[in-house]
RNA sequence: GGUUCCUUAGCCAAGUGGUAAGGCAAUUGACUGCAACUCAGUGACCGCCAGUUCGAAUCUGGCAGGAACCU
């Protein structure tokens, strides 16, 4: 028996949070985070987490539970929100997703395997990305017809697996590509424009809730090659604290990364899974979010 | 008023006679272990007019706009 799940999604600063925490508190849910930055602790105002407040007391999962220098990846994810799933259901709750990032929620909801790599023996530095790229035409050819060759870091990826004994093209071809839940995948969308203009916004808004302050304490603390920094928003001071860049330019960079970052989220949610969209500045689109959900979750829930 | 220089895609910018590099932005797309990542596709009547030439973004003249200096 597959658990129902709920995923919400969309781009960046279309109000996934909220309506996440509505629908929860409609049908008796948790929140899983499904966003590969804010797991991070410390990283508050420029991943845009939720703020206690925003929760109205709604459980949030996997929020806020990392270092800044802690790796954290796909695979971990899809582990931990799997169990997050099966826990928050089987004390009879509705598990509900809610994030932006493609990756991490499809390979949640997909029968995406992952195994062992050991990727401590290669690093590859000093080899050219042609030379790897015909190492891999090697010994994974068929892993390399959906590679470009430019792409360094998936041939990389690639590389590792294939000597760690496992291709690439192998694994994914025992998988069935299909759902392992009971997914209901809402989409949230609005005007591009209008979009773009609110994350110009909420850029603004950022700074003046103190981003600046929050990246001051994070540059005395860490690194900046610390995975957790790496976020939009984040990133993009490294240059303004090495004298590089006005703190003018940050914020702008921070928004045009914002946008670009939008667009991605839109080309992989369209093309990548089943999304319903609803269009957040449309009247009475969350009332038509709960009808489906009703239809799909309680209706059947009684049989 | 005079002298010199500049004008190439939304922005930056190569190119000095043979039919327009590159970067950024924009836009479209790919994506199975860094995914807020990484990668790919897409764009120009070279300020305007006239002339020289088989051929002009490239040479000449004029016009327009701009910059610096001089008076």
């Amino acid at each position: 028996m597959s658990y129902k799940v709920i995923a919400v999604v969309g781009p960046t600063a279309v109000g996934k949070s909220d309506v996440g925490v509505r629908l929860a508190q409609l049908f008796n849910g948790e929140i899983i985070n499904g966003d590969s930055i804010q797991v991070y602790k410390e990283l508050n105002i420029g991943s845009a987490k939720v703020t206690e407040a925003e929760m109205q007391g709604i459980p949030h999962h996997l929020l806020d539970y990392k270092n800044v220098g802690d790796d954290y990846s796909v695979q971990q994810f899809q582990q931990d929100a799997r169990k997050k799933i099966e826990e928050i259901a089987s004390r009879g709750k509705l598990p509900i997703i809610v994030g932006g990032t493609g990756l991490y929620i499809k390979a949640l909801l997909y029968d995406y395997a992952f195994t062992k790599i050991d990727t401590e023996l290669n690093e590859y530095e000093d080899e050219d990305t042609e030379e790897l790229y015909q190492r891999l035409l090697k010994l994974d050819p068929k892993a390399t017809e959906v590679i470009h060759p430019n792409n360094r870091r998936r041939i990389v990826r690639a590389l590792q697996m294939a000597e760690s004994g496992n291709l690439k093209s192998e694994q994914e071809a025992e998988q069935k590509h299909e759902m392992i839940y009971d997914a209901k995948i809402i989409g949230l969308t609005m005007d591009r424009t209008l979009l773009k203009e609110r994350i110009n916004k909420r850029v603004d808004l950022m700074f003046e809730a103190g981003l600046l302050d929050e990246v001051n304490k994070l540059n005395e603390k860490y690194d900046w090659d610390m995975h957790g920094l790496h976020g939009i928003g984040y990133k993009e001071f490294r240059d303004y604290f090495l004298g590089n860049m006005t703190l003018e330019d940050t914020r702008e960079l921070i928004k045009t990364h914002t946008r670009q970052f939008a667009k991605r989220q839109y080309t992989w949610w369209n093309n990548q899974m089943p999304v319903k969209w609803y269009d957040v500045l449309k009247d009475g689109y969350f009332e038509e979010i709960t009808e489906d959900i009703r239809e799909w979750y309680c209706d059947q829930k009684t049989d």
